[in-house]
DNA sequence: GGATCATGTATACGAGTGTAGACTTGCGGT
DNA sequence: ACCGCAAGTCTACACTCGTATACATGATCC
């Protein structure tokens, strides 16, 4: 906060173009609410990063809310083929993403830091819920095959989610400076377990001390 | 934000005592910043809800960031024995936490809600890692045995909050709506293999694919 | 009983927020 | 060439934020 960043101005001076502008905002966006989350970034720096004034934002998406819910959009729509292709490669895919750390300031826009971010402001939360069922538990539960797929998928995206929150957003030094070598065997392992519908060999669980209610709630 | 909740003062009048008072505004931010979040919530609330101005929360923690580490390090230290007790049910008790869903507003005073909701800002993900450092991640290192067990050990508490999130926090239909039973098996039968050193008895994996830069970011 | 100092309140400041209205500028059509 | 309207900016409003200073009050000790 005490150095503000300004994109360097591609073209210092832009023609006139509402879509372009548009769209330039909404990059502009994308980027801010990922690396900052909905409640750390204001509509401001948003605008002049993208070269324009705060006004502009208001005119062309309506509210705060509004650019958010379209810059979510875009950035889960984007990614709407990653589910798609070979599933039995599915879970080094995904290890992949989470075992692969930011290196570079660009590759901080993803949809999980989008996501882990800006979950606390409720509203936010309500889109990022909305989104995340359409192009992500969606598309990932008509990959698995077996019981529950629906709720297997959701665990998917939840342990990526945890994962990438220590990872990279926390910064826990046990996962963020693991190599990923060391991470990919018990990551995978997990995934390709939750693919295969993991509990299905597991003798049945004992579960009177689960079922209570738990008094030392964490 | 619409309607400001306001804590039914237990005493109409409190008798001076700045001891009780700092308590009060401990509680009171505990669970304020549990429920929104380091940045969702004014030292101005805390302090009504507690029932006291502003300006004592400053006198007595030196600031907002003071106070929200004061209120993680109590929420951390008051669960420190959680990780202590019989290790062959720690995947029981682990499950039993993520399967619980909170039903009443107090049950939200959780110290990965805090997690969860506060780190957006830089500055409390600071405060975050050290406390789950010192208060999580040591102790369940500690009760790990097998190889990378500190990675494993945060590992665990990841997939304890990727699943907070979806289920809680974000509100992900396929979890929030999960019952109790039909999660216990999937969810326990994760933690017990990240407890009995999950990946030894793969197969090494193929690693072609997860090592390279992986194009596909999500 | 009165002085005293910790305990608590009232007020305000400066900065930052999202958003609205009025104003300016420049491109495109005739 | 010039008018019209879209594209963009300036200014400002009403609000909230964390925090500092000045003031009030009440329990405690002599």
């Amino acid at each position: 906060m005490t150095e503000k960043q300004k994109a360097p101005n591609d073209q210092p001076k832009r023609p006139r173009n509402a879509a372009a502008t548009r769209e330039a905002i909404l990059q502009s966006a994308l980027a801010a609410f990922s690396r900052h989350g909905y409640d750390g970034i204001g509509v401001r720096e948003i605008a002049q990063a993208a070269g324009v004034t705060a006004v502009l934002v208001n005119r062309y998406f309506g509210s705060k809310e509004e650019l958010f819910a379209a810059a979510v959009e875009t950035a889960f729509a984007g990614r709407a083929n990653f589910f798609e292709g070979d599933s039995s490669l599915l879970a080094q895919r995904l290890t992949a993403d989470v075992v692969t750390k930011c290196e570079k300031d660009a590759e901080r826009i993803n949809v999980f830091f989008l996501l882990l971010r800006s979950a606390p402001n409720p509203r936010a939360a309500q889109i990022l819920r909305d989104s995340i069922a359409r192009h992500f538990e969606r598309p990932l539960k008509a990959l698995l095959r077996g019981p529950r797929a629906g709720q297997r998928a959701a665990m998917i995206l939840a342990v990526i989610a945890g994962l990438s929150l220590f990872r990279e957003v926390i910064g826990s030094k046990a996962l963020a400076d693991a190599n990923a070598t060391s991470l990919s065997g018990d990551v995978q392992s997990m995934f390709q377990r939750l693919i295969d519908s993991a509990a299905s060999r597991e003798s049945p669980v004992r579960r009177s001390h689960a079922e209570k209610r738990n008094q030392h709630r964490l």
